[in-house]
DNA sequence: CCAGTTTAGTTGCATATGTAACAGTTGCAA
DNA sequence: TTGCAACTGTTACATATGCAACTAAACTGG
């Protein structure tokens, strides 16, 4: 048996939350400083700007984000008008959630600034190696949803 | 202009996180729930297995984490008898932190796992795949700690 | 030598998150 | 119908983190 045998600089947890963090800093100004919005708001504020009108639940599994976590994003974004919650008819528990003007146009200010910042990232990568870790990501993320050897009920 | 041109799903920053997350809970119990520790305390105590012997300092600088977090990890490392501080004999500012027997010994139990994971993490992904990530997220990660157009002093 | 500056590490405070418990609603089956 | 289980969303509590301020020690230029 050798030495030390791990390296933590070969985890690839280790390396994907350092990437996940270096690059989410990096853009972290653009929603927080420019309009005070929290990560789980401004993905909040994104899947009701994509998808028009969300449940919370479904943001959560669409996002797999914990329901306390969009719960009080929610909170946040409505009591800064930007979004409102209209009672869904069919079931009273939920509640349809769609973006207000304001909500819109911050949703569309910040896609513009995002998507300027992932074509710079592609970028600074290469389209091959970005394509390829585009993939793998999704590969990982997917792989951690539907984790081998369960079989649908 | 279309619609609503951003979509979340194609976004680095989040897909990054997402992966990172989730590759991270599936790791999480071995080092939680098994001995005890944060990520962060984990990663200090990796630091200290690979490296022998290190200031606070040089572990912040190796792993770009803040010296709080660091600090906070190797008082919770010290009070459960996993590392000591040994006085730095040129600087009495600093200290030199070593893993004490039991803390070596939950670093090489931690690292047989941690090995065991990553090599399943990379036999999922494929080895051109994983090597493809693991390259990309080493360029993001210095892109960011050295970012573009900062000439050295 | 010494005043100002930098560095190592700690602490306090505010915030963000995870877990568990909860209330209200719906669906299903006996 | 009624009783039980599952689901939606919120709240309470504990923990983890980020940031600023702080102490102590070392360096630097006069």
């Amino acid at each position: 048996m050798q030495e030390t045998p791990f390296d933590l600089d070969q985890f690839l947890p280790y390396l994907l939350t350092q990437a996940a963090e270096a690059t989410g800093a990096a853009f972290q100004s653009s929603y927080r400083r420019d309009h005070g919005l929290t990560r789980t708001e401004w993905r909040v504020l994104a899947q009701l700007g994509k998808h028009g009108s969300l449940t919370a639940a479904q943001i959560c599994r669409a996002t797999f984000t914990e329901k306390t976590k969009v719960s009080r994003a929610v909170q946040a974004l409505a009591g800064r008008d930007l979004l409102q919650r209209l009672d869904a008819p069919a079931d009273r528990r939920s509640a349809r959630l769609t973006l207000t003007a304001a909500g819109q146009a911050a949703f569309l200010a910040l896609g513009i600034k995002a998507i300027e910042f992932n074509q710079s990232l592609r970028h600074a990568l290469g389209p091959e190696a970005a394509q390829c870790l585009a993939t793998a990501l999704a590969r990982l993320i997917t792989l951690a949803a539907n984790p081998p050897g369960q079989p649908a009920p």
